[in-house]
DNA sequence: CAGTGAGCGAGCTTCCGCTTGACTT
């Protein structure tokens, strides 16, 4: 029996309330939404005003049916999901399911956990906001008429179980867009000078200066043409500047900036980076990591201040108000920070430590003094030529917050330059030149996508939420639009020219360029989705149609639009350009043409089959005479857009016959886990040092009987009763075979003890490969 | 797990946002 029941989203949250709320209150939650549209037949009533039809989701029935239980029993229910479209829906959905009455429901809000916040929510309850909830059915709605009439669509005319959708789609897009930006991305080369001055101070010491030239040279010529002049030049200072200047820390974390810095930083995936976080609020260590707030509460603000006062002195404080710059954010929370900021550090896994100790800085940081910089430039003349020198340097004044943090940035090929210490030095101050050296630079093409660069990306354009940003990233990998790989660099020649004791020297070095690591590339799917999509439906994968639609959703919000006339304006162009494609659309392969294949005169093509990528060689006849074509999966790492001609002959080389072994053929080929040797049904690897195009059979025979024998030596037991039952030695310790089936034996058992019973029975109650299917969903 | 790409047709796939476990590996 209880008065009052308090309803929000998370029950990590709801524990925490209750705290602060004491007696005559419960809190529970609801564990966000718990009703969404029906799955099949659309769940839109096309013929009646786009009508949503609702339906309490599967895994929602149980807590729904708790929730009803302990609504009946309360005199007031207080609907306190977050303040934003989406918890609003989520109140309604409630009071609709839960039938609760107006007289005794009462819609809170508040945006902070503490204390004064939510006695200060429960003194002002209001009513639901109907045209807030409006606003999130439109959003809603217009997503699943994207979603499902789209998706029909690419199953028709590319491959089935494929997906499209107003987020997911316009991802893949960045990605594909970006690939060919690099792949048309022509380098171009030009020299940097950089020279070693040295510097005699009052005392007769000698210190470097290094300095690099305002201009860089297009040629080799060029650039040695200036090293001549600066053979007999006098160098003279004829500019000193000092001006001062300020670094200002980061914002506190949001869920899109937490999952970057987690990145560069401490190489976490998005996901992994969300998941450890989760296990943070959880435990009641930070605030809640799904946010797009940047606002810090007036009581962790007084913390921060009190503990960077105790740290680092008073001088170090100063207390920002941080605006939040995302588009469409709804700052239902706070910013991410350490629920109490006198913890610098927590126990947990080193993932938990690291990601904290992560956080905690951030927001103290934020908090923290500007760092007060001075920077020196130094212009040098020449007295043969025209160009000048200039040396840059940048002295800390006031270390401020960069004390305790530092935030990193994308860039790439950041040569930490200028940061030297610049001598004493004044105009007209004759300099002498220890070396100039004249090295060839190369243009660099646009960096590929990590996942959270791609978020940021995201975040910038409004499209996705702070709650589906990681399960975006898993859902295009999973649709293998895309895919997150590591990629070898190639080497690449450049010049370096040395002036050094009056002789100019030439050198060519070489470099590694473009490895990636972890980085998102777009598969041949991925590119022919794409491009289909942006071929008939160029307003979904318009990078402005989510902010656009955002800005008729607050209309809805603000009780200037109504719902359904928007979505009824959206609805009618669109279906008929679903109509459109579904009719007159052709199939799309991405088939492209690679040339004659010289010894048989037939077409080579790569395109997108059943099963995936493929090459043939030959045309299908119409005739029907002519022999068919020949296929071949193309293979890791080979793409349609830029696989060669050679490369895809190669391709109909394999499967080769190497001869006979004990009667049977022994042939080679390349699978999905790379080289193999078949013989009598059975495949063995190749060694990596066998090239599959010119092993002979000797070498495969060998490989077939260590195969073999490795295989009896695999075997531990073998049981009379089921000659199909087998106890075997594997890389994670024994395991069980019955029939082509894998099973594992439980920690607590003894493997070299267990009976023919026991083994069974591991066999029967082994879970049926459906269930595990389902699970994984 | 190491193929497949003839043609037909049944039955299935699919969205975004709000939440937290229950699952393997």
């Amino acid at each position: 029996m209880h008065k009052n029941l308090v309803i929000v989203e998370s029950p990590a949250k709801a524990k925490t309330i209750e705290r602060f709320l004491g007696e005559g209150y419960v809190v529970t939650s609801s564990m966000g939404h718990i009703r969404d549209l029906e799955k099949k037949d659309f769940g839109i009533d096309l013929e009646n005003k786009y009508q949503p039809k609702y339906i309490v989701t599967p895994d929602k029935k149980k807590i729904v049916a708790e929730l009803k239980k302990m609504a009946k029993e309360a005199e007031t229910v207080w609907l306190a999901s977050d303040e934003d479209r989406e918890g609003e829906a989520i109140a309604w959905h409630l009071k609709e399911v839960l039938k609760l009455k107006p007289e005794n429901t009462k819609r809170i809000v508040f945006h902070e956990i503490t204390k004064d916040a939510i006695t200060n929510a429960i003194k002002n309850p209001r009513s639901i906001d109907t045209h807030l909830v409006d606003a999130q059915q439109a959003r809603r709605v217009l997503d699943r008429i994207v979603g499902f009439e789209v998706s029909p669509v690419l199953w028709k005319k590319v491959k089935p179980s494929l997906s499209a959708g107003r987020v997911q789609s316009v991802a893949v897009r960045l990605i594909v867009e970006r690939e060919r930006e690099i792949r048309e991305f022509q380098s171009e080369s030009a020299f940097r000078v950089t020279a070693v001055f040295l510097v005699k101070d009052a005392a007769g010491n000698l210190s470097e200066l290094k300095a690099e030239l305002s201009e860089r040279f297009k040629t080799a010529e060029e650039a040695n043409a200036f090293l001549e002049k600066c053979k007999t030049a006098e160098f003279t200072v004829s500019d000193v500047v000092k001006k001062p200047g300020k670094r200002t820390p980061a914002q506190p974390f949001t869920t899109s900036t937490l999952q970057q810095e987690a990145s560069r930083k401490l190489g976490f995936s998005v996901s992994q980076t969300m998941s450890v976080a989760q296990r943070l609020y959880e435990s009641g260590k930070i605030t809640y990591m799904r946010t797009d707030s940047v606002n810090l509460s007036s009581l962790a603000l007084d913390n921060t201040r009190k503990k960077i006062e105790e740290l680092h002195g008073d001088k170090y404080v100063k207390i920002r108000k941080f605006k939040t710059t995302s588009k469409g954010a709804q700052e239902a929370h706070e910013a991410i920070r350490p629920t109490y900021m006198d913890q610098e550090n927590v126990d947990g896994t080193s993932q938990e430590q690291r990601l904290y100790e992560l956080i905690w800085k951030r927001t103290i940081a934020s908090q923290m003094a500007d760092a007060i910089l001075e920077r020196t430039t130094v212009t040098i003349d020449i007295s043969t030529t025209g160009e000048k020198f200039v040396a840059t340097g940048e002295v800390i004044v006031f270390d401020g917050f960069l004390r305790v943090y530092i935030e990193s940035t994308d860039d790439e090929g950041n040569n930490g330059n200028g940061d030297s210490l610049i001598p004493p030095l004044f105009a007209k101050d004759k300099l002498v030149m220890s070396e100039a050296m004249a090295t060839e630079r190369f243009t660099q093409r646009p960096p590929r996508y990590t996942e959270a660069a791609l978020v940021k990306r995201l975040e910038e354009l409004g499209i996705g939420r702070p709650s589906t940003y990681a399960p975006t990233i898993t859902t295009i990998q999973n649709r293998n639009y895309v895919v997150k790989e590591d990629r070898p660099g190639v080497e690449r020649e450049f010049t370096v020219i040395k002036l050094k004791n009056s002789v100019i020297k030439a050198k060519v070095k070489t470099e590694i360029t473009g490895t990636e690591k972890n980085k998102l590339f777009p598969t041949d799917i991925g590119i022919v989705v794409t491009d289909f999509l942006i071929d008939n439906f160029v307003q979904i994968m318009d990078y402005n149609f989510t902010a656009d639609v955002e800005k008729e959703f607050d209309e809805i919000a603000d009780g200037k639009k109504v719902w359904n006339e928007m979505i009824d304006k959206f609805y009618k162009p669109f279906h008929k350009k679903v109509e459109d494609a579904t009719q007159n659309a052709e199939r799309s392969k991405g088939e492209r043409i690679l040339g004659i294949d010289p010894k048989t005169g037939k077409q080579v093509t790569v395109k997108i089959g059943r099963f995936g990528p493929l090459a043939q060689l030959g045309e299908a006849s119409a005739e029907g005479e002519e022999e068919k074509p020949q296929f071949s999966s193309l293979r890791a790492g080979q793409h349609i857009e830029t696989i060669t001609l050679e490369e895809a002959l190669d391709l109909f080389k394999l499967p080769r016959e190497l001869g006979n072994f004990e009667g049977k053929k022994v042939t080679v080929a390349i699978g999905r886990f790379g080289p193999y040797v078949r013989h009598d049904n059975k495949f063995v690897s190749l060694g990596k040092e066998d090239d599959p195009y010119s092993v002979g059979l000797e070498r495969a025979v060998e490989l077939i009987k260590m195969k073999r024998d490795k295989d009896e030596k695999a075997v531990l037991k073998v049981f009379e009763e089921d000659a199909d039952l087998q106890l075997l030695n594997g890389r994670w310790g024994p395991y069980l075979k019955y029939k082509k089936k894998n099973f594992k034996i439980p920690k607590s058992v003894k493997a070299g003890q267990m009976s023919f019973e026991d083994c069974m029975k591991i066999v029967n109650e082994a879970p049926s490969p459906k269930t595990r299917r389902i699970a994984k969903k």
